[in-house]
DNA sequence: TTTGTAACTTACCGTATGGTAGGTTGTCAA
DNA sequence: TTGACAACCTACCATACGGTAAGTTACAAA
């Protein structure tokens, strides 16, 4: 593989893919894109689906270092927790075609059996539960509630994160700025609010 | 329109549309479906897309009688929107193919231009920052910064409400159930944080 | 009893798609 | 200098798709 380095095939590929989800790219639109034609990308990667399964593999790398570069530095737990959420919002807003990709993966997941994301998705969801259960007013939190507050607050994210331009669209540009620049504080808002703890019973 | 009335058709569309993407279904799929040939639903709806937009339609009409029936009933701000949110979870988690649409939709909009969803989800989003500004707390909130508060709790919900098949593939429909349990609770922390008003500067 | 019409059907058609077969070309180690 | 191989290419194929055309059937109003 030289004339196109494989990191340009998985850029567009990924590229596509997130704008127009697997059914709706061919695999000639992607080579157009490289200038080649599909046969070179058949070349490279054997089929479309492990076309796509290459560009999910790299997503998921992306996705392990960014976990562990943000988490579990610190032993304050507290400041671990925003430090992590602070990190997946930026991350998420600047790689948006890797968020949108991964969100098409779970609107898809029951279809195309053997999920790549499943498996990453696991480790990263029980680092999670356990920064959470590792916060001083979550030491008689259970597994579920914990995951249960961090799942809302990925939510919370993620569901900006790919909103732009529809939010652009309807409110115009300028005001969706401002948005951008209140998100993170009120991010934080959240994010203090499951630091108090579970819900009291 | 007799044999099979228009609902069932679009009831079946719908099903399929959520679950494959547009370009994941054929218009043959859903008549067989339907035990029809593809022809018949040309015959009614003309073309795939149209049958599409009339989906969408009936979902908006949906979620428009939701949002009015639950919100500005009451004069007390603050229980209205724990209200409103309350019936917003309650009404994604049951119906999981409109909101699993109204998703792809969210990550499809800059591509098939003119998207209907994005004239309800205006009036939608405005009446929710309408809401969140009668709130005491938020008498000095911008809208921009209600908005952004409002966003990110629609996100905790509709993000967790297409969650549930990863979710249960991952951890196993026991936990799966103990997740939907502790849910409403954890959101009321998340929404009476926003009742608090807007983060400070 | 006829006539119109809605709800379908079968028979096609052009196009796009994923994939195969079999070259051609450039590079680089032996 | 040659041989091997990766990185492409053109040519082709079967299938599936959205959509059109031209019926057929059932039924209801005149």
């Amino acid at each position: 593989m030289a004339r196109v380095s494989r990191d340009e095939y998985l850029d567009v590929a990924e590229t596509l893919f997130a704008e127009r989800g697997f059914y709706g790219v061919s695999i000639a639109a992607i080579a157009a894109d490289l200038g080649l034609t599909k046969q070179a990308l058949l070349h490279h990667f054997g089929s479309k689906e492990k076309l796509y399964g290459e560009v999910l593999k790299r997503i998921s790398k992306d996705f392990e270092s960014i976990a562990s570069r943000s988490g579990a530095t610190t032993n304050d737990a507290e400041a671990g927790l925003r430090t992590f959420f602070r990190t997946l919002r930026r991350e998420a807003l600047a790689q948006t075609a890797q968020t949108r990709l991964l969100f098409r993966e779970l609107l898809d997941n029951n279809q195309r059996a053997e999920t790549v994301s499943a498996w990453y998705l696991k480790a990263f969801l029980e680092n999670l539960i356990a920064m959470i259960q590792s916060l001083p007013n979550w030491q008689d939190g259970t597994m579920e509630e914990a995951l249960t507050a961090g799942y809302q607050l990925l939510g919370a994210i993620n569901y900006y994160a790919i909103s732009k331009p529809t939010l652009s669209g309807i409110f115009g540009p300028t005001v969706f700025n401002k948005l951008d620049d209140r998100f993170p504080d009120q991010l934080e808002v959240l994010v203090d609010a499951v630091i108090q703890g579970p819900p009291k019973r």
